[in-house]
Order: C-alpha cells, then sequence, then structure tokens
DNA sequence: AAAGCGGGGGA
DNA sequence: TCCCCAGCTTT
C-alpha cells in the first residue's frame, strides 16, 4: 500500500496521456487545423451521447451542404433529419440544429462568435461546447469536463481529492491544470488525449487496466490488483454529486 | 440539486 | 436486460 496522501501530479498524467496520444489519436474532421469554428460546433452538437466514429462521415456531408449557419437554413430540415438519422435523436436534432443556425445569423451574423458569454447563450450550448469550440475552433485553449473526463479524473486523482475539489466547484480547475500552457496545438492535444484516453481505455466499464500509462500510479487500478486472483473493481459509478456537469459558469480564478 | 430528454449500442 | 454515452434544459 502507499502512501494515502501521495497525489497523482497533473503535470505527470499531461506527459503521460500526450505520450500515449502520439501513438493512440484518432483522426476525425473536426480535428483536423482547418476546421472552421462552424464544423467544430456541429461536431460538438452531433457529438453528444454519440460515437465518434459514427459522426464523422455524417458531419462530412453535413458540412458540405451546410457550410454556414445560412446555408443550413436553406437546407430542409426533412433533409438535415434524413442525413443524420443513422445517428439517432434525428427530429430533436434537426431541430436544434436549426436553432442555432437560426440564432447565429439573427444575432452573429451568420458567424460563430468568439466569446464565451455569446456561445454559452446559444441554444443547446452549455460550458463543454462553449470550451470545446473556443480550443479547438478559434484556438483560445480551455479545459473540458465531459463523463469521459470526471472518469479519469475520478480514477487517478482519487475519490476523496476529487469530491473535495467539486465540492469546492474546481472540477474544471483541475482538468486546466492538466493542460500545457502556451501552445496551442498541445492544450488540443491533451483534450483530446483525455477524451480518447477515456473512450478507449479508462472506460466505463471493464476499464484496460493493464495496459493503462498511468497505472502505476493510479490508486484505482492499484485497488484492482488482485492477490488472491479475485477481480476487485475499478469504481464505474461515479458519486451522485458528480454524475452532471455545473451548470454555471465560475467566473475568475481559472489559472 | 435533480429529473427529463431521447435512443443506440456494448457487455 | 442493463448501463453508459464527446450534455443541455427545465423544474
Amino acid at each position: 500500500m502507499s502512501r494515502r496522501g501521495a497525489r497523482v501530479s497533473p503535470a505527470w498524467v499531461r506527459r503521460r496521456l500526450l505520450a500515449w496520444y502520439d501513438t493512440n489519436a484518432r483522426r476525425f474532421v473536426w480535428r483536423r487545423r482547418r476546421a472552421s469554428p462552424w464544423l467544430v460546433l456541429v461536431s460538438e452538437f452531433l457529438l453528444r451521447k454519440t460515437g465518434a466514429r459514427k459522426v464523422d462521415p455524417i458531419v462530412r456531408e453535413l458540412i458540405r451542404l451546410a457550410p454556414s449557419p445560412e446555408a443550413l437554413l436553406r437546407v430542409p430540415s426533412r433533409r438535415i433529419g434524413s442525413l443524420i438519422h443513422p445517428l439517432g435523436l434525428q427530429n430533436m436534432r434537426a431541430r436544434a440544429l436549426r436553432q442555432i443556425a437560426g440564432t447565429l445569423v439573427a444575432e452573429h451574423g451568420g458567424r460563430v462568435p468568439r466569446d464565451a458569454e455569446a456561445l454559452a447563450a446559444l441554444p443547446h450550448v452549455g460550458r463543454y461546447m462553449v470550451n470545446s469550440v473556443l480550443t479547438v475552433g478559434f484556438g483560445e485553449p480551455r479545459p473540458i469536463v465531459d463523463a469521459n473526463v470526471m472518469r479519469l479524473l475520478h480514477r487517478v486523482h482519487g475519490v476523496r481529492e476529487v469530491v473535495e475539489i467539486h465540492r469546492a466547484d474546481n472540477l474544471w480547475d483541475l482538468a486546466g491544470r492538466h493542460l500545457p500552457k502556451g501552445d496551442v496545438e498541445s492544450a488540443k492535444r491533451l483534450n483530446w488525449a483525455l477524451v480518447d484516453f477515456g473512450a478507449l481505455v479508462c472506460t466505463a466499464r471493464a476499464p484496460r487496466c493493464p495496459i493503462c500509462p498511468l497505472r502505476e500510479r493510479c490508486p484505482a487500478a492499484r485497488g484492482r490488483r488482485t492477490v488472491s486472483g479475485r477481480r476487485s473493481s475499478v469504481p464505474t459509478q461515479l458519486p451522485l454529486s458528480m454524475r452532471k456537469n455545473d451548470p454555471k459558469h465560475r467566473s475568475g480564478g481559472g489559472r
């Protein structure tokens, strides 16, 4: 048993994850350098509750059909719906996309605003999407916290610490402390690394601890090691208090 | 803070 | 079947 108080530093996690990402990155349209804020916004919206592998080809088609918010408004909803049908939720999503595009046209000249508050005011856009669009679409690094990132932080930093951090409303700050400073591309890669890692290695069920580059310092993996051969499990369920993102954006602090 | 939404897919 | 998902909105 290692010392209780020993904490895994964000810097160490960052190094390991970036190294892991070098050879395990997934490639998607919205990760290309020339991806426009509109493409990023549309992608993030479709990615909600939906596997990235499926979203990728559909985003390509959708963007070809609707390369801008104005263009999207000219496409019949039914057409949008049938295009995104393979992703599910097609009616709700077609409607929501139209609302988003309509707001962009009506209030922002048909362009995606480079502003956190303006983005957050868009319908169906919350903190995760705001930060992702700013980071990827505009090159302004912000932390992202989704179910994957929450789970990873929860495991690698330990339940108690994350709960305390959450109670202090600092979960986003903790994610932010993993971001490399001064280099936008590295920040993007780290955010993507967190998400890919959560999707491919630190999965909700049956996490792949044996191949995990964080296992030597991960309390959850340590608890899972067995002497007797009985598999104890890595916690899959997040504490109730962590199941949802904080709806409110805390100003100040940050860094 | 908690429920509702909304449906697909993996284990 | 059950449980989770690259969340957000509403109560």
